[in-house]
DNA sequence: TCATAAAGATACCACTTAGTATTTTTGCAA
DNA sequence: TTGCAAAAATACTAAGTGGTATCTTTATGA
C-alpha cells in the first residue's frame, strides 16, 4: 500500500496548489484530476467528496506547515519580540511556499468557507487557535523574562498582531507587490518596541 | 425612465447582499433573479455580463459606503487618534450594515477576485487607495497639530491599521463573535497611544 | 392617442459541475 | 502462480452555470 498513498498525497498537494491560486469553489474536481493525471475513479476512491478532500488538505498540508513555519520559530528564540518580528519577516519575505499574489492559504480558506461550512470553520478555527496559543505563550514567557512590560495583555497583543498579518496578506494580493510587506514590517517593529 | 432605474438598483442591492453573504462566484445569476423577482431578460437588459454587474456593485454600492462610513468620519474630528479609534469602533461594533459572520465586503471581494480579474482588482485597488489617502492625510494633519509625534510615518501607520482592520474582520468570520472585535479595539487604543 | 423604443418575459443553448455505477487493472499474500 | 481485494479507469447522470434569441408588454414623447 505504498503507491496508493503516493497517489493520495499527489492529489492533496496538487489540489492545494490549485486551491491556493484559484480558490476552493472555483477549483473543480476536473481541474484537479487533469493536473494530477489521476482519473475520477481514483479520486473518488481516496475521497468520498470534494469537501472531504478539502478537509484533508487542511489537516494534512496546512496543519504541518503551521507547526513547522508558524509555531516552531516562536519557540526557538529567547527574545519574544525578536521571535515575532523574525517570524513575520520570514513568512512574508523569505518563505517561497507563500506567494504575495495569492495571500495566506488559511486566510483565503476562511474567507471563502466561513461561515457556510461548519466543518471547514471548525478545522480552520483549530489551526488559528494553535497559532494564537503559541504566540500568547511566547509573549507570556517574555513578560516573565523581562523582555516585555508586565502590563501587556498577551492575548490582546497576539490578536492584534495576527490580524495585522492576515490583513497585510490581503493587501499584498491587492497590490501584488512585496513593498507593502516591507512597510508593514517597519511599523510592526515600532509597535513591538512599544511593548518593551 | 424611473421604474427601470429602480429595477437596476434593486438588482444591485439584492445581489450585493447575496454576494456579501455567499461570495461572488457562488452567487449565481439564477439566485439573483430569484430573490429580486426580476427575470433574466430584465437582468441582461441592465447588465451585459455578471462581471459588469459585479463592477457596478463596487462603484455604486461599495464606493458610496466607503465615502460615507469610512472616510467622512475621519474628517469630522480634530484629534486624528480619536478619529481613527472611533471610526473602527463604529465600523466594528455599531454599523449594522456589516455583519461579523460575513466580514468586510471589500476584503471578501479582494480575497476572491484578486489576482484573477484585473477589472475587479483595479476597482478594489481604487477603493483601498481612497481610504488609505484619507487616513494618511488625517495622520499628517495630526502631526502638524501636535496630536501625533513628528517621527511617525503616516503611510506606514495607515497600512498597519488597515491591515489590522481587515485581519480582525477575518477573525470575526472565523469565530462568529464580536468579542474578538472588542479585544482588537483595546489593543488598537494602546497602539494609537504609542503614536502620541 | 398612438408609434416606437425601452423594458421585461420566456424558452432555450452549450457547457460545466460534483458525484455514481460499472468495469478493468494492479499488486501482493498465500 | 494465482486468487482476490485494493486501486484505478471509463462512461455516464442530473442539476446547475452564464448567456442568447425571440417574443411581449409598458411607458413616454410627438
Amino acid at each position: 500500500m505504498k503507491k496508493a498513498e503516493a497517489t493520495r498525497l499527489t492529489i492533496l498537494q496538487k489540489a492545494f496548489e490549485l486551491i491556493y491560486v484559484k480558490g476552493y469553489q472555483t477549483t473543480s474536481i476536473d481541474d484537479i484530476i487533469a493536473t494530477t493525471q489521476v482519473t475520477k475513479g481514483a479520486f473518488y476512491y481516496h475521497f468520498k467528496t470534494k469537501d472531504e478532500m478539502g478537509l484533508a488538505i487542511i489537516s494534512e498540508i496546512l496543519k504541518p506547515t503551521l507547526t513547522n513555519s508558524f509555531i516552531q520559530p516562536l519557540q526557538n528564540e529567547q527574545n519574544p519580540l525578536d521571535a515575532i518580528y523574525n517570524l513575520m519577516h520570514s513568512l512574508l519575505i523569505e518563505n517561497e511556499f507563500l506567494k504575495v499574489e495569492y495571500g495566506c492559504p488559511a486566510s483565503n480558506f476562511t474567507q471563502e468557507m466561513t461561515p457556510w461550512n461548519a466543518d471547514f470553520n471548525n478545522a480552520l478555527n483549530q489551526l488559528t487557535q494553535q497559532w494564537t496559543k503559541a504566540m500568547t505563550t511566547t509573549i507570556e514567557k517574555g513578560k516573565k523574562n523581562g523582555f516585555i512590560r508586565k502590563d501587556v495583555n498577551a492575548k490582546q497583543v497576539t490578536m492584534f498582531i495576527m490580524s495585522g498579518y492576515w490583513g497585510i496578506r490581503n493587501f499584498g494580493k491587492l497590490e501584488n507587490s512585496k513593498k507593502v510587506y516591507l512597510t508593514y514590517l517597519k511599523e510592526l517593529k515600532n509597535y513591538l518596541s512599544s511593548l518593551k
